[in-house]
DNA sequence: CTATAATGTGACCAGTCGGTCATATGACTA
DNA sequence: TAGTCATATGACCGACTGGTCACATTATAG
């Protein structure tokens, strides 16, 4: 985490710097990323840097915090539409505002994601506890859906979890490239045919998880 | 493409460098392999290397046509176990297949996938014409299955196309990366167990497929 | 005003990078 | 044997890397 001084900063030289360093991040990964760049890009000096931060994978922590908070204020004055969505419909639900929070803040997203999916594996414990959130509360919500009978209770949960995120990563990764070559972005995501497109996908992996053991088997 | 140079040197040093490299792209990435360690892995001065290659994306090309070549040859005494499957069948025995080559040839493809799944974006024209010859496969085999009447002919090709690769890269990067902590891999490759996982997997994706558009949209 | 502590600074460090090039080696030809 | 040509070599280049540190500047307190 960052140092103390880097806290003790006016906030407006604190987000130069960051966003100096989702600039950095996005374009070149955290390996690649060059800390001589994100000093010159925010106009501080290589020793500051150093002050406020331990090194470069200090600040994408710190970046990753920032994202879930930023991400946390946005989904708390969003409110499904609905009270009573069975487990499938809240997570349609997710997925898309998730992808609504994508395009507010596309940068960043792209910094996190490259770097979390691209070379997260390869960097210690610290990256991967971050994936594990997401992981831990998509098991929960697949458990519930079993209670509920809404999925197939002989699907292993470790594997729906892996279709799960495979899928709403898959989805974002399509809808934000196809979105990027659109004029108003948010239109085009909220326009019909956009959403009936990620709908339909949603739907190829809910009818395979919803269908049960037994029909499985049986078609093989 | 390697320089002449390179073509001329004996088989037995060609193995060599290009080993070097694939365990060097295998760990490195294309962006952050090192000449000076792929030089030193494989004997080979220096200046030996820029005599035989234009520059490591050179190596990198080479690489992708040895994998290539060398999948061609696996395939082609892999005979598929019935001649009258469906295309879904025959999707899965591709998939299963093509893991077993995997199996054989592990960091090769590894140092393929690493770069193309993770850097082909930023990386020209060049690997992006690699990946659209499996793209188009697939293209051809969903029009041939919706004409069959074994796809849902309203399904749109591309996104189709997207959720099959999504899925075999999904499912392969699963299976080998648990199949890597067993003590035989082959051997769990093939058990029972992990058949029955896969072709789950395999069974979540071809229903979603398989369902008729009246169905989806009665669904919504 | 002075003393002290906190913060800012950029020249500098050793190391690595991709890439070059003058020179050495060895094989083939006349 | 002498001459020619493809190949092999590693010292060397400038650019860049992440990181340090002696010093300059500023804010705070007595």
């Amino acid at each position: 985490m960052p140092k103390q001084t880097f806290l003790n900063l006016p906030e407006e030289k604190r987000e130069t710097i960051i966003n100096a360093a989702v600039e950095e991040f996005a374009e070149y990964g955290l390996e690649n990323a060059s800390t001589n760049r994100i000093v010159k890009n925010s106009g501080i000096a290589k020793g500051s840097f150093y002050q406020y931060f331990e090194d470069k994978q200090d600040v994408f922590m710190y970046l990753l915090a920032v994202v879930e908070q930023k991400e946390i204020e946005f989904f708390k004055d969003k409110h499904p539409p609905s009270n009573n969505m069975d487990t499938f419909q809240y997570y349609r639900w997710m997925v898309k505002t998730g992808m609504e929070f994508g395009l507010a803040h596309p940068r960043m997203i792209q910094a996190a994601w490259r770097v979390l999916l691209g070379e997260g594996f390869y960097y210690g414990k610290n990256l991967e506890g971050y994936r594990q959130k997401t992981t831990q509360a998509l098991k929960t919500m697949i458990k519930l859906a079993m209670e509920r009978g809404e999925v197939d209770p002989s699907v292993d949960v470790e594997l729906a979890v892996m279709i799960m995120e495979t899928w709403s990563n898959a989805i974002t990764t399509y809808v934000l490239s196809e979105g990027m070559k659109q004029k108003d972005v948010l239109k085009w995501m909220r326009a019909r045919k956009t959403q009936e497109t990620i709908d339909k996908l949603l739907y190829v992996m809910e009818y395979g998880l919803r269908k049960t053991e037994s029909e499985f088997t049986a078609s093989v």
